[in-house]
DNA sequence: CAAGAGATGTAATATCGCAACATATGGACT
DNA sequence: AGTCCATATGTTGCGATATTACATCTCTTG
């Protein structure tokens, strides 16, 4: 265990000590929650350990089926609810392509985010996107249009599949 | 939904001839529909109409209820497989974050483009999008991943609705 | 004309997401 | 302690979005 790095987006498409990122980020989901006075209860830190643990983008009723089974609530709304709240406190994101939700690898932070999503293997990277960011805010910028949140996912080959054929 | 695109991403948040800018662009896709082999048959041709003069994002099923009006079919497939068509053939885009299709305002180019949607006036505005998609591919190239589609839509304020606030 | 491909239409169903309401839980405050 | 209130959880029911499967029609081509 060198440092304590944060993920970065390559992981997501190689082997890794997975049991210890989740721990990781888990735990600075919950300092930042602590921090902000945002209540982690058991349901969302489930739904969070679950999307953590899955490592890949999960659709609300895949999530809800695995609460269901876990003995939290049968319905939607229980699994859109704790979703709901995990994305608003930044410790997952939705992918709009995919209807689905994935967990976010540096929760509580602010940042820019642009998701690779692997047409083969369906695996999804959340890379820094700073700069995609910065391209987008000038192309607002150009016709007086002022950008406030930017949805950015790329549909593609991750290295594996890429390698594969 | 309540949306807006037009022939220069510019002129998407302002006043101009719109008549002219919806023959222009229907006359170029069916030039391209001409060279490349693609039949523009009526619903097909109707519906890239529909969604021109609209002038706006428009959703499958508020389409639907415009061309069945028409007397065109009344199942969804109708809606869907006119607008898949648009869409496969350039000459419209999907809005994933508004589950809506807009026209394409320059059909047939190969061109990379953005959504920049106001969240006061729903306007979606299509802008050139070659830098941030080079900003996206440099980000995937980072750690192997190939960007082969793009999907960029940016929330904010059009300089419209910006200036009235 | 016959055969096949592609386009259009319908019915039925799958999937995604939310509003409304009831109940429970946990602090804050007498 | 007990009351009040905000928040969270659970449910029913519904609405919106999207696709599969199949029938029909219409072109084109030999
Ligand atoms: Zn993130
Ligand atoms: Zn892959
Ligand atoms: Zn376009
Ligand atoms: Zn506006």
């Amino acid at each position: 265990m060198t440092a304590s790095p944060t993920p970065t987006a390559a992981l997501a498409f190689a082997h890794h000590d997975h049991a210890h990122c989740v721990g990781e980020v888990l735990a600075r989901a919950e300092a930042a929650s602590l921090a902000r006075g945002a209540r982690l209860t058991p349901v969302r830190r489930r739904t969070l350990e679950i999307l953590l643990e899955s490592h890949r983008a999960m659709g609300a009723y895949d999530m809800l089926d695995r609460l269901a089974a876990e003995g939290f609530g049968k319905q939607p709304p229980v699994a859109y609810r704790a979703l709901d709240f995990l994305v608003e406190q930044g410790f997952a994101h939705r992918i709009n392509r995919l209807n689905a939700f994935t967990a976010c690898i540096h929760p509580g932070e602010d940042h820019a985010a642009a998701f690779l999503i692997c047409r083969a293997c369906n695996a999804v990277a959340e890379a820094p996107a700073a700069r995609v960011r910065a391209a987008l805010d000038a192309a607002g910028a150009e016709i007086g249009f002022t950008v406030e949140r930017a949805t950015v996912e790329a549909l593609g080959l991750c290295p594996t599949c890429r390698t594969a054929a």
